[in-house]
DNA sequence: ACCTGAACACCGTTCAAGT
DNA sequence: ACCTGAACACCGTTCAAGT
Protein backbone atom coordinates (compact mmCIF):
# COMPACT_ATOMS: atom_id res chain seq x y z
CA UNK A 1 0.00 0.00 0.00
CA UNK A 2 2.43 2.47 1.23
CA UNK A 3 4.76 3.89 -1.78
CA UNK A 4 7.44 5.98 -0.31
CA UNK A 5 8.75 7.29 -3.43
CA UNK A 6 8.86 10.50 -2.59
CA UNK A 7 10.91 11.20 0.02
CA UNK A 8 9.57 13.58 2.61
CA UNK A 9 11.33 17.20 2.58
CA UNK A 10 13.79 18.00 4.88
CA UNK A 11 12.75 21.20 5.84
CA UNK A 12 8.59 20.49 6.77
CA UNK A 13 7.41 23.67 7.48
CA UNK A 14 4.75 23.78 10.37
CA UNK A 15 1.99 24.44 7.68
CA UNK A 16 1.33 21.32 5.46
CA UNK A 17 2.45 22.75 2.41
CA UNK A 18 0.30 21.01 0.33
CA UNK A 19 -3.15 20.40 -0.46
CA UNK A 20 -4.39 17.16 1.58
CA UNK A 21 -2.88 16.37 5.11
CA UNK A 22 -2.30 12.53 5.06
CA UNK A 23 -4.68 11.53 7.40
CA UNK A 24 -6.53 14.81 9.09
CA UNK A 25 -9.18 12.83 10.52
CA UNK A 26 -7.00 10.66 12.23
CA UNK A 27 -4.30 13.32 12.82
CA UNK A 28 -7.25 15.25 14.48
CA UNK A 29 -8.13 12.24 16.49
CA UNK A 30 -4.70 12.04 18.00
CA UNK A 31 -4.22 15.25 18.36
CA UNK A 32 -7.20 16.04 20.92
CA UNK A 33 -5.86 12.64 22.91
CA UNK A 34 -2.75 13.69 23.65
CA UNK A 35 -3.87 17.34 24.58
CA UNK A 36 -6.78 15.86 26.65
CA UNK A 37 -4.35 13.57 28.54
CA UNK A 38 -1.50 16.30 29.14
CA UNK A 39 -3.81 19.58 29.74
CA UNK A 40 -7.11 18.18 30.51
CA UNK A 41 -10.69 18.47 28.74
CA UNK A 42 -10.86 22.10 29.34
CA UNK A 43 -7.77 22.93 27.30
CA UNK A 44 -8.95 21.23 24.41
CA UNK A 45 -9.67 24.54 21.96
CA UNK A 46 -10.81 23.30 18.06
CA UNK A 47 -8.62 26.47 17.73
CA UNK A 48 -5.58 25.16 19.77
CA UNK A 49 -5.78 21.61 17.81
CA UNK A 50 -5.79 23.33 14.20
CA UNK A 51 -3.35 25.62 15.16
CA UNK A 52 -0.81 22.49 15.93
CA UNK A 53 -1.62 20.72 13.21
CA UNK A 54 -0.85 23.54 11.10
CA UNK A 55 -4.50 23.76 9.82
CA UNK A 56 -7.23 26.08 9.41
CA UNK A 57 -9.58 26.03 12.50
CA UNK A 58 -12.75 25.20 10.72
CA UNK A 59 -11.10 22.41 8.84
CA UNK A 60 -12.04 19.91 11.72
CA UNK A 61 -15.61 20.16 10.21
CA UNK A 62 -14.86 18.55 7.09
CA UNK A 63 -14.16 15.24 9.27
CA UNK A 64 -16.44 15.90 12.57
CA UNK A 65 -19.92 17.15 13.30
CA UNK A 66 -18.78 19.50 15.69
CA UNK A 67 -16.48 19.68 19.20
CA UNK A 68 -19.15 16.99 21.17
CA UNK A 69 -18.33 14.61 18.01
CA UNK A 70 -14.63 14.81 18.25
CA UNK A 71 -15.11 14.07 22.27
CA UNK A 72 -16.82 11.17 21.26
CA UNK A 73 -14.14 9.41 19.30
CA UNK A 74 -12.25 10.54 22.00
CA UNK A 75 -14.10 8.41 24.16
CA UNK A 76 -14.30 5.09 21.50
CA UNK A 77 -10.51 5.30 21.23
CA UNK A 78 -10.65 4.96 24.98
CA UNK A 79 -13.09 2.54 24.76
CA UNK A 80 -11.20 0.27 22.36
CA UNK A 81 -7.72 1.11 24.31
CA UNK A 82 -9.33 -0.04 27.66
CA UNK A 83 -10.86 -3.09 25.93
CA UNK A 84 -7.25 -3.90 24.84
CA UNK A 85 -5.60 -3.71 28.22
CA UNK A 86 -8.14 -5.42 29.52
CA UNK A 87 -8.02 -8.44 27.21
CA UNK A 88 -4.21 -8.28 27.86
CA UNK A 89 -4.35 -9.23 31.18
CA UNK A 90 -6.53 -11.68 31.33
CA UNK A 91 -4.96 -13.84 28.95
CA UNK A 92 -1.68 -12.78 30.64
CA UNK A 93 -3.12 -14.93 33.80
CA UNK A 94 -4.31 -17.39 31.60
CA UNK A 95 -7.69 -16.69 32.73
CA UNK A 96 -9.78 -17.73 35.61
CA UNK A 97 -9.13 -16.56 39.28
CA UNK A 98 -6.11 -14.67 38.50
CA UNK A 99 -6.95 -13.30 35.01
CA UNK A 100 -9.88 -11.82 36.77
CA UNK A 101 -7.98 -10.17 39.03
CA UNK A 102 -5.22 -8.61 36.67
CA UNK A 103 -8.19 -7.35 34.48
CA UNK A 104 -9.87 -5.32 38.00
CA UNK A 105 -6.21 -4.08 38.01
CA UNK A 106 -5.80 -2.91 34.88
CA UNK A 107 -9.04 -1.73 34.96
CA UNK A 108 -8.44 0.63 37.68
CA UNK A 109 -4.92 1.32 36.73
CA UNK A 110 -5.92 2.28 33.20
CA UNK A 111 -7.87 4.96 34.48
CA UNK A 112 -5.33 6.32 37.11
CA UNK A 113 -2.83 5.97 34.10
CA UNK A 114 -5.55 8.55 31.66
CA UNK A 115 -7.55 9.79 33.91
CA UNK A 116 -8.65 12.85 31.55
CA UNK A 117 -9.42 10.02 28.85
CA UNK A 118 -11.12 8.17 31.57
CA UNK A 119 -13.31 10.89 32.17
CA UNK A 120 -14.29 11.52 28.91
CA UNK A 121 -15.16 8.11 28.37
CA UNK A 122 -18.19 8.31 30.76
CA UNK A 123 -18.68 12.49 31.29
CA UNK A 124 -21.10 12.51 28.57
CA UNK A 125 -24.61 12.12 27.29
CA UNK A 126 -26.85 14.58 27.63
CA UNK A 127 -29.85 12.83 26.48
CA UNK A 128 -27.86 12.27 22.82
CA UNK A 129 -27.70 8.80 21.30
CA UNK A 130 -24.00 9.29 20.21
CA UNK A 131 -24.34 6.26 18.45
CA UNK A 132 -25.81 5.57 14.79
CA UNK A 133 -27.60 2.41 14.94
CA UNK A 134 -25.17 -0.52 13.68
CA UNK A 135 -22.06 0.91 15.01
CA UNK A 136 -20.62 -1.66 17.49
CA UNK A 137 -20.45 0.47 20.60
CA UNK A 138 -16.55 0.20 21.95
CA UNK A 139 -18.03 0.11 25.37
CA UNK A 140 -20.33 -2.74 25.26
CA UNK A 141 -17.53 -4.24 23.75
CA UNK A 142 -15.51 -3.99 26.27
CA UNK A 143 -17.98 -5.09 28.35
CA UNK A 144 -18.23 -8.19 26.52
CA UNK A 145 -15.01 -9.42 27.65
CA UNK A 146 -16.37 -9.14 31.21
CA UNK A 147 -19.17 -11.24 30.51
CA UNK A 148 -17.21 -13.84 29.33
CA UNK A 149 -14.90 -13.93 32.26
CA UNK A 150 -17.34 -14.35 34.25
CA UNK A 151 -19.38 -17.43 32.80
CA UNK A 152 -16.29 -18.69 32.52
CA UNK A 153 -15.26 -18.31 36.44
CA UNK A 154 -19.15 -19.83 36.61
CA UNK A 155 -18.22 -22.78 34.90
CA UNK A 156 -15.11 -23.42 36.85
CA UNK A 157 -17.47 -22.70 39.97
CA UNK A 158 -15.51 -19.65 40.89
CA UNK A 159 -18.47 -17.47 40.60
CA UNK A 160 -22.12 -17.92 41.72
CA UNK A 161 -24.89 -18.95 38.99
CA UNK A 162 -26.73 -15.61 38.75
CA UNK A 163 -27.13 -13.85 35.13
CA UNK A 164 -23.77 -13.44 34.12
CA UNK A 165 -24.85 -9.89 32.60
CA UNK A 166 -25.84 -8.36 36.04
CA UNK A 167 -23.02 -9.88 37.39
CA UNK A 168 -20.80 -8.29 35.44
CA UNK A 169 -22.63 -5.61 35.76
CA UNK A 170 -22.12 -5.59 39.34
CA UNK A 171 -18.47 -6.08 38.86
CA UNK A 172 -18.08 -2.96 36.39
CA UNK A 173 -19.57 -1.09 39.21
CA UNK A 174 -17.26 -1.84 41.76
CA UNK A 175 -14.07 -0.69 39.25
CA UNK A 176 -15.60 1.95 38.04
CA UNK A 177 -16.23 3.08 41.52
CA UNK A 178 -13.01 2.64 42.98
CA UNK A 179 -11.27 4.54 39.58
CA UNK A 180 -13.90 7.36 40.08
CA UNK A 181 -12.67 7.86 43.62
CA UNK A 182 -9.06 7.72 42.82
CA UNK A 183 -9.66 10.14 40.10
CA UNK A 184 -11.73 12.42 42.13
CA UNK A 185 -8.53 12.52 45.04
CA UNK A 186 -10.19 10.79 47.82
CA UNK A 187 -7.65 8.58 47.20
CA UNK A 188 -4.56 10.94 47.70
CA UNK A 189 -1.67 8.09 47.25
CA UNK A 190 -0.86 5.66 44.72
CA UNK A 191 -0.49 3.50 47.74
CA UNK A 192 -3.83 3.87 48.76
CA UNK A 193 -5.00 3.66 45.63
CA UNK A 194 -3.61 0.21 45.37
CA UNK A 195 -4.49 -0.77 48.81
CA UNK A 196 -8.57 -0.08 48.17
CA UNK A 197 -7.98 -1.85 44.68
CA UNK A 198 -7.00 -4.71 46.04
CA UNK A 199 -9.35 -4.53 49.42
CA UNK A 200 -11.84 -4.38 46.57
CA UNK A 201 -11.07 -7.37 44.39
CA UNK A 202 -11.38 -9.65 47.46
CA UNK A 203 -14.75 -8.14 48.64
CA UNK A 204 -15.71 -8.41 45.23
CA UNK A 205 -14.40 -12.39 45.27
CA UNK A 206 -16.58 -12.83 48.54
CA UNK A 207 -19.52 -10.91 47.22
CA UNK A 208 -19.98 -13.06 44.00
CA UNK A 209 -18.22 -15.90 44.56
CA UNK A 210 -20.63 -19.70 45.10
CA UNK A 211 -23.76 -19.22 47.72
CA UNK A 212 -22.60 -20.94 51.14
CA UNK A 213 -25.61 -23.38 51.32
CA UNK A 214 -24.90 -25.12 47.15
CA UNK B 1 -34.54 38.92 63.05
CA UNK B 2 -37.19 39.15 60.17
CA UNK B 3 -38.95 42.93 60.34
CA UNK B 4 -41.48 42.51 57.64
CA UNK B 5 -42.68 46.45 58.36
CA UNK B 6 -41.89 47.50 54.88
CA UNK B 7 -44.56 45.19 52.98
CA UNK B 8 -43.38 44.15 49.94
CA UNK B 9 -44.57 45.92 46.87
CA UNK B 10 -46.87 44.33 44.41
CA UNK B 11 -45.41 44.73 41.55
CA UNK B 12 -41.94 43.88 41.76
CA UNK B 13 -39.78 44.49 38.46
CA UNK B 14 -37.75 41.92 37.17
CA UNK B 15 -34.72 44.17 38.00
CA UNK B 16 -34.51 44.70 41.64
CA UNK B 17 -34.63 48.17 42.69
CA UNK B 18 -33.04 48.40 45.43
CA UNK B 19 -29.14 48.68 46.04
CA UNK B 20 -28.61 45.66 47.79
CA UNK B 21 -30.43 42.51 46.68
CA UNK B 22 -31.38 40.83 50.13
CA UNK B 23 -28.49 37.29 49.58
CA UNK B 24 -26.63 37.59 46.44
CA UNK B 25 -24.40 34.72 47.50
CA UNK B 26 -27.34 32.52 48.56
CA UNK B 27 -29.39 33.72 45.02
CA UNK B 28 -26.62 33.16 43.21
CA UNK B 29 -26.32 29.79 44.70
CA UNK B 30 -29.89 29.02 44.35
CA UNK B 31 -30.24 29.91 40.73
CA UNK B 32 -27.13 27.96 39.56
CA UNK B 33 -28.39 25.12 41.29
CA UNK B 34 -31.80 25.53 39.76
CA UNK B 35 -30.04 25.90 36.14
CA UNK B 36 -27.78 23.19 36.33
CA UNK B 37 -30.30 20.97 37.81
CA UNK B 38 -33.01 21.74 34.87
CA UNK B 39 -30.08 22.39 31.85
CA UNK B 40 -27.08 20.68 32.68
CA UNK B 41 -24.19 22.25 33.84
CA UNK B 42 -23.10 23.20 30.26
CA UNK B 43 -26.18 25.45 30.31
CA UNK B 44 -24.73 27.42 33.48
CA UNK B 45 -23.34 30.80 31.92
CA UNK B 46 -22.69 33.52 34.70
CA UNK B 47 -24.26 36.15 32.39
CA UNK B 48 -27.31 34.07 32.57
CA UNK B 49 -27.62 33.59 35.96
CA UNK B 50 -27.08 37.41 36.22
CA UNK B 51 -29.60 38.42 34.16
CA UNK B 52 -32.18 36.11 35.49
CA UNK B 53 -31.26 37.33 39.12
CA UNK B 54 -32.00 41.18 38.19
CA UNK B 55 -28.55 41.58 38.66
CA UNK B 56 -25.24 43.09 36.41
CA UNK B 57 -23.16 39.73 34.84
CA UNK B 58 -20.34 41.06 36.98
CA UNK B 59 -22.00 41.08 40.37
CA UNK B 60 -20.95 37.52 41.02
CA UNK B 61 -17.60 38.56 41.45
CA UNK B 62 -18.19 39.99 44.69
CA UNK B 63 -19.30 37.00 46.34
CA UNK B 64 -17.19 34.27 44.41
CA UNK B 65 -13.61 34.18 43.21
CA UNK B 66 -14.84 32.51 39.52
CA UNK B 67 -17.00 30.45 38.02
CA UNK B 68 -14.83 27.50 39.55
CA UNK B 69 -15.38 28.56 42.92
CA UNK B 70 -19.33 28.88 42.54
CA UNK B 71 -19.30 25.28 41.26
CA UNK B 72 -17.52 24.39 44.06
CA UNK B 73 -20.27 25.62 45.84
CA UNK B 74 -22.86 24.20 44.30
CA UNK B 75 -20.17 20.50 45.11
CA UNK B 76 -20.70 21.64 48.49
CA UNK B 77 -24.59 22.12 48.76
CA UNK B 78 -25.21 18.91 46.91
CA UNK B 79 -22.72 17.08 49.66
CA UNK B 80 -24.83 18.33 52.22
CA UNK B 81 -27.93 17.59 50.37
CA UNK B 82 -26.54 14.22 50.14
CA UNK B 83 -25.59 13.70 53.62
CA UNK B 84 -29.18 14.92 54.73
CA UNK B 85 -31.05 12.30 52.36
CA UNK B 86 -28.54 9.39 53.83
CA UNK B 87 -28.83 10.42 57.61
CA UNK B 88 -32.95 10.55 56.77
CA UNK B 89 -32.53 6.75 55.54
CA UNK B 90 -30.38 5.33 58.19
CA UNK B 91 -32.65 6.40 61.08
CA UNK B 92 -35.97 5.84 59.18
CA UNK B 93 -35.34 2.22 59.31
CA UNK B 94 -33.50 2.66 62.99
CA UNK B 95 -30.07 1.88 61.87
CA UNK B 96 -28.67 -1.80 61.52
CA UNK B 97 -29.43 -4.09 58.31
CA UNK B 98 -32.41 -2.57 57.25
CA UNK B 99 -30.87 1.46 57.75
CA UNK B 100 -27.79 0.26 55.93
CA UNK B 101 -29.63 -1.05 52.77
CA UNK B 102 -32.05 1.97 52.88
CA UNK B 103 -28.83 4.15 53.10
CA UNK B 104 -27.90 2.42 49.66
CA UNK B 105 -30.66 3.03 47.98
CA UNK B 106 -31.05 6.31 48.94
CA UNK B 107 -27.59 7.03 47.60
CA UNK B 108 -28.14 5.73 43.79
CA UNK B 109 -32.05 7.54 44.47
CA UNK B 110 -30.36 10.63 45.17
CA UNK B 111 -27.86 10.75 41.94
CA UNK B 112 -31.02 9.27 39.70
CA UNK B 113 -33.13 12.59 40.99
CA UNK B 114 -30.02 14.99 40.26
CA UNK B 115 -27.96 14.20 37.56
CA UNK B 116 -26.17 17.14 36.83
CA UNK B 117 -26.05 18.01 40.07
CA UNK B 118 -24.63 15.24 41.31
CA UNK B 119 -21.82 15.06 37.99
CA UNK B 120 -21.05 18.56 39.42
CA UNK B 121 -20.14 16.99 43.12
CA UNK B 122 -17.39 14.83 41.53
CA UNK B 123 -16.38 15.95 37.87
CA UNK B 124 -14.12 18.47 39.05
CA UNK B 125 -10.83 18.64 40.90
CA UNK B 126 -7.81 19.30 38.23
CA UNK B 127 -5.27 19.98 40.83
CA UNK B 128 -6.97 22.95 42.87
CA UNK B 129 -7.35 22.11 46.70
CA UNK B 130 -10.12 23.99 46.35
CA UNK B 131 -11.25 23.97 50.15
CA UNK B 132 -9.25 26.14 52.35
CA UNK B 133 -8.04 24.17 55.54
CA UNK B 134 -9.73 24.03 58.44
CA UNK B 135 -13.24 24.22 56.36
CA UNK B 136 -14.84 21.30 56.86
CA UNK B 137 -15.31 19.59 53.96
CA UNK B 138 -19.32 18.38 53.03
CA UNK B 139 -18.05 15.50 50.94
CA UNK B 140 -15.97 13.90 54.17
CA UNK B 141 -18.64 15.05 56.25
CA UNK B 142 -21.18 12.69 54.49
CA UNK B 143 -18.48 9.97 54.29
CA UNK B 144 -18.14 10.03 58.26
CA UNK B 145 -21.51 9.17 58.45
CA UNK B 146 -21.03 6.15 56.79
CA UNK B 147 -18.46 4.98 58.98
CA UNK B 148 -20.43 5.12 61.97
CA UNK B 149 -23.18 2.85 60.02
CA UNK B 150 -20.58 0.41 58.95
CA UNK B 151 -18.90 0.33 62.60
CA UNK B 152 -22.43 -0.15 63.87
CA UNK B 153 -22.99 -2.84 62.11
CA UNK B 154 -19.62 -4.29 63.18
CA UNK B 155 -20.74 -4.58 66.72
CA UNK B 156 -23.84 -5.91 65.58
CA UNK B 157 -22.05 -8.51 64.14
CA UNK B 158 -23.17 -7.66 60.65
CA UNK B 159 -20.09 -6.80 59.00
CA UNK B 160 -16.64 -8.28 59.14
CA UNK B 161 -14.06 -6.53 61.36
CA UNK B 162 -11.85 -4.87 59.04
CA UNK B 163 -10.43 -1.20 59.03
CA UNK B 164 -14.47 0.39 58.83
CA UNK B 165 -12.25 3.57 57.22
CA UNK B 166 -11.44 0.70 54.56
CA UNK B 167 -14.98 -0.45 54.47
CA UNK B 168 -16.76 2.09 54.28
CA UNK B 169 -14.37 3.51 51.02
CA UNK B 170 -15.51 0.56 49.59
CA UNK B 171 -18.94 1.08 50.14
CA UNK B 172 -18.95 4.13 48.62
CA UNK B 173 -17.01 2.82 45.51
CA UNK B 174 -19.90 0.53 44.64
CA UNK B 175 -23.10 2.77 45.38
CA UNK B 176 -20.60 5.51 43.49
CA UNK B 177 -20.17 2.77 40.58
CA UNK B 178 -24.16 1.95 40.32
CA UNK B 179 -25.09 5.66 40.34
CA UNK B 180 -22.43 6.48 37.58
CA UNK B 181 -23.47 3.76 34.85
CA UNK B 182 -27.10 4.71 35.31
CA UNK B 183 -26.38 8.49 35.14
CA UNK B 184 -24.14 7.13 31.82
CA UNK B 185 -27.28 5.74 30.62
CA UNK B 186 -25.49 2.00 30.67
CA UNK B 187 -28.76 1.45 32.86
CA UNK B 188 -31.39 2.38 30.20
CA UNK B 189 -34.60 2.32 32.47
CA UNK B 190 -35.77 3.37 35.78
CA UNK B 191 -36.40 -0.56 36.33
CA UNK B 192 -32.88 -1.54 35.77
CA UNK B 193 -31.12 0.61 37.70
CA UNK B 194 -33.53 -0.64 40.63
CA UNK B 195 -32.71 -3.81 39.77
CA UNK B 196 -28.89 -3.50 40.00
CA UNK B 197 -28.80 -1.70 42.70
CA UNK B 198 -30.90 -4.22 44.96
CA UNK B 199 -28.55 -6.44 43.18
CA UNK B 200 -25.47 -4.24 44.33
CA UNK B 201 -26.68 -4.32 47.79
CA UNK B 202 -27.21 -7.89 48.20
CA UNK B 203 -23.79 -9.01 46.62
CA UNK B 204 -22.34 -6.02 48.97
CA UNK B 205 -23.39 -7.50 51.91
CA UNK B 206 -22.25 -11.26 50.96
CA UNK B 207 -18.89 -9.41 50.36
CA UNK B 208 -18.68 -7.56 53.85
CA UNK B 209 -20.57 -9.86 55.68
CA UNK B 210 -18.73 -11.63 58.70
CA UNK B 211 -15.73 -14.34 57.68
CA UNK B 212 -16.91 -17.67 56.94
CA UNK B 213 -14.62 -19.60 59.52
CA UNK B 214 -14.85 -17.12 62.59
C1' DA C 1 -19.54 47.71 50.67
C1' DC C 2 -21.81 46.51 46.64
C1' DC C 3 -22.94 46.81 41.96
C1' DT C 4 -22.58 48.60 36.88
C1' DG C 5 -20.86 49.13 31.93
C1' DA C 6 -17.53 49.03 28.77
C1' DA C 7 -13.73 46.50 27.24
C1' DC C 8 -10.64 42.41 26.41
C1' DA C 9 -9.26 38.02 24.96
C1' DC C 10 -11.16 33.99 23.91
C1' DC C 11 -14.58 30.48 22.32
C1' DG C 12 -17.63 27.14 18.69
C1' DT C 13 -19.84 27.42 14.47
C1' DT C 14 -21.47 29.09 9.75
C1' DC C 15 -20.68 30.15 5.09
C1' DA C 16 -19.16 32.01 0.86
C1' DA C 17 -15.02 31.55 -1.50
C1' DG C 18 -10.83 29.43 -3.06
C1' DT C 19 -7.91 25.22 -5.10
C1' DA D 1 -13.39 16.87 -2.16
C1' DC D 2 -11.03 19.48 1.05
C1' DC D 3 -9.58 23.56 3.18
C1' DT D 4 -9.46 28.85 4.17
C1' DG D 5 -10.80 33.53 6.09
C1' DA D 6 -13.94 36.56 7.59
C1' DA D 7 -17.87 37.01 10.32
C1' DC D 8 -21.28 36.00 14.09
C1' DA D 9 -23.00 35.20 18.51
C1' DC D 10 -21.46 33.89 22.55
C1' DC D 11 -18.31 33.24 26.65
C1' DG D 12 -15.40 34.42 31.55
C1' DT D 13 -12.97 37.98 33.55
C1' DT D 14 -10.90 42.74 34.59
C1' DC D 15 -11.33 47.34 35.95
C1' DA D 16 -12.43 52.07 36.38
C1' DA D 17 -16.47 54.26 37.72
C1' DG D 18 -20.78 55.00 40.09
C1' DT D 19 -23.96 54.94 44.60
Amino acid sequence: MARPQQPRRRSDRKHADRYHHGDLPRALLHEAVRTIQKQGVDALTLRGVGDRLGVSRTALYRHFANKHALLGAVADEGFRMLRQELGDAWTSEGGGRAGFEAMGRAYVGFAVRHPSHYRVMFGRRAGAPDHPPGTPDPGLDAFGGLVNAIVEQQTLGLVRRDDPQQLATYVWSVVHGVAMLALDGILDSPARIRELTDFAIERLRTGIGPAREP
